[in-house]
Formats: C-alpha cells, structure tokens, sequence
DNA sequence: TACCAGGTCGTAT
DNA sequence: ATACGACATGGT
C-alpha cells in the first residue's frame, strides 16, 4: 500500500529540528532533504518519508499493510508538535529579555517527540556524558542489532528493540554496540521498565517515578518527560542550559529547575530547547 | 596528549 | 543532604 499527502507547517524547520540532538531518537535517515523512518501505525509497519518546501510537508508513506493516512498525518503532527502555537511562544519570548534575542537563532525548531516512548528512555540513558554523535550511531546500531527488520523500497528499516529483548542480552553485546559503562544501566532499565506506565501521570508523579530506574538522573529524567512525553513544563538541565543559564539570569545551578519552572511554566521546555540551541550555536559562550 | 561529550552512581564527609 | 571521583569510548 502506498499514498501521499501534505500538512501545512508554518513556523517549522524540519532539518534545524531534525538535528537539534533532541533524545527522542536519532534523526531519520536522510537521503537529500528526504527523511524516512519506519513508523507503527495501529501496530502495522509503514515507511514515512517526508520532505519539506517552505510551509509545507509533502509526506509519502509505504506499508506492506493497508494504514489509514488520516493516522500518519495526526502522528507527523504529533512527533514534530506541529499544533504547538509557536508564535504565541515567540511572543512570549519577545516580552522576556533577556530571552527575545534566542528566537532569531532557532526560528522554527519545534520538539521532535517520540515516536516510541521506550526508544526515548534508552537514547536518554545513552546520552548522559556522551556526545550526540556517539549516542545516536549507538541507537541505530542496537535497532539494526536486535531490532525487528522491516523490508521496503527505500531499504531495510529497524524497529526499535522492545524492553524483554534488551532484558535479557548480557553487559558486553550492549558495550559492542558503543553504549560503553551505560550498558548495564540499560539492561537494569529495561527489566524495571514493563512495570511502569507513565502515560496518565502527571508531571512531579512521573519525575520521581522516572528517577528509579537505573541511568536516570535529573537531567535524563526530563529529557523523557519532555521529549517522550511532551510535558512541556520539564526542563532538562544540563551543562549547556547551566552556562548559558548563569550568563543570562545567574541563577545558581541547583535551583535552576525549579526556576525554570516558576519563571517560564508551560513554556520551560520550549524556552530549554531554544536555550541550548543558543548556547551551542551562538559562539556567545566562547568559541566551541 | 589531555580534555570534553545534552550526567549518574557510589562512597565519603 | 552535599561533594567528589570514576566511568566507556570516540572525536579533536
């Protein structure tokens, strides 16, 4: 089965978004502004491919099964927060100095969200003191490894593995597979895992429950939150948010979550994506 | 060669 | 409670 459509994406920029190192997953294979990824829809496979021109998003899909588009279109909107309204966000920012000069920077960088929440946690675990390079090629390998294979035109694409198949695999496999000392931290993760549901929790509820597994600190703990569950109220703190944090606002490193939280509100993880992209890309830090 | 990468954990104060 | 070193491994 195969078909096509667009959505209208306004304020939206797919490779910025792309390759802003959100730990949802790793970005989608690219082939020439073509991005594919194998998505589940109503537990089929189906490959998406979509492509970008100006405020829309051209979107093909190809699945050995009959998938209801209608599902395709709600989950690229869902995955990229294309409902966000991101104007009133940047309105926000504007009325916010120090913070109205950071939109120029990011304009149309929205979340990338999960696409499998469990995909999330491990890329999450995988990207604490580790750069967004090694973690994402660490990810790709362990789908291409224990992932289920899913044969298309395009290629061969991997499902993430699920939680029982890491479950099971010993300490060094994982370390092969570039995950270094967060291997067993993975394997721990994954055994506590299938007895945890976050889905209908609120935000401080999923935060202590999150900070139980193995690998989950602060930091990784809103990474989920926000990238895999779209609380929009976590802001992951990590070394960048903390400098650029302190050069904007000197607020002291152990009350700046809680900062976030009262200054910004809805808007803190918004405000921690657009932070973190400034601070990488503006050179204001110094140089890197 | 050291030092850093989207930090967390275990141990010692 | 808070502070500090160890930790895999790849890139510069």
């Amino acid at each position: 089965m195969q078909g096509a459509f667009s959505i209208k994406a306004r304020e939206f920029d797919l490779d910025a978004t792309m390759y802003s190192g959100q730990t949802s997953q790793p970005p989608w294979h690219e082939k020439g502004k073509y991005y594919s990824e194998l998505l589940m829809i109503d537990d089929k496979p189906a490959l998406v491919t979509i492509k970008q021109t100006h405020d829309k998003l051209h979107v093909k899909v190809e699945s050995p099964e009959k998938v209801h588009l209608s599902e395709v279109k709600e989950r690229i909107n869902y995955i990229f927060d294309l409902k966000f309204d991101i104007e009133a966000f940047y309105d926000f920012l504007y009325s916010y100095p120090p913070l109205d000069s950071i939109v120029d920077y990011s304009r149309g960088l929205r979340l990338f969200l999960a696409k499998d929440a469990f995909e999330c946690i491990i890329s999450s675990i995988a990207s604490a003191n580790c750069s967004i390079r090694r973690w994402t090629r660490a990810i790709g390998n362990m789908k291409r490894l224990w992932g289920q294979g899913y044969v298309f035109q395009r290629g061969t694409f991997y499902s993430f593995p699920s939680p029982d198949v890491l479950a099971v695999l010993d300490d060094d496999s994982l370390r092969a597979a570039g995950l270094g000392y967060r291997a067993k931290y993975i394997i721990g993760t994954s055994k506590k895992i299938t007895r945890i549901k976050l889905d209908g929790m609120d935000y401080d509820e999923a935060f202590r429950l999150l900070l139980e597994l193995p690998g989950v600190g602060p930091k990784v703990a809103d990474c989920i939150l926000l990238y895999g569950f779209r609380k929009l109220e976590a802001f992951p703190v990590d070394v960048w948010i903390q400098r650029i944090m302190e050069h904007l606002f000197k607020v002291d490193y152990k009350h700046l979550r809680d900062f976030a939280r009262d200054e910004f509100g809805e808007y803190a993880g918004y405000v921690q994506l657009y932070l973190y992209n400034y601070a990488r890309k503006s050179g204001i830090l110094g140089g890197v």
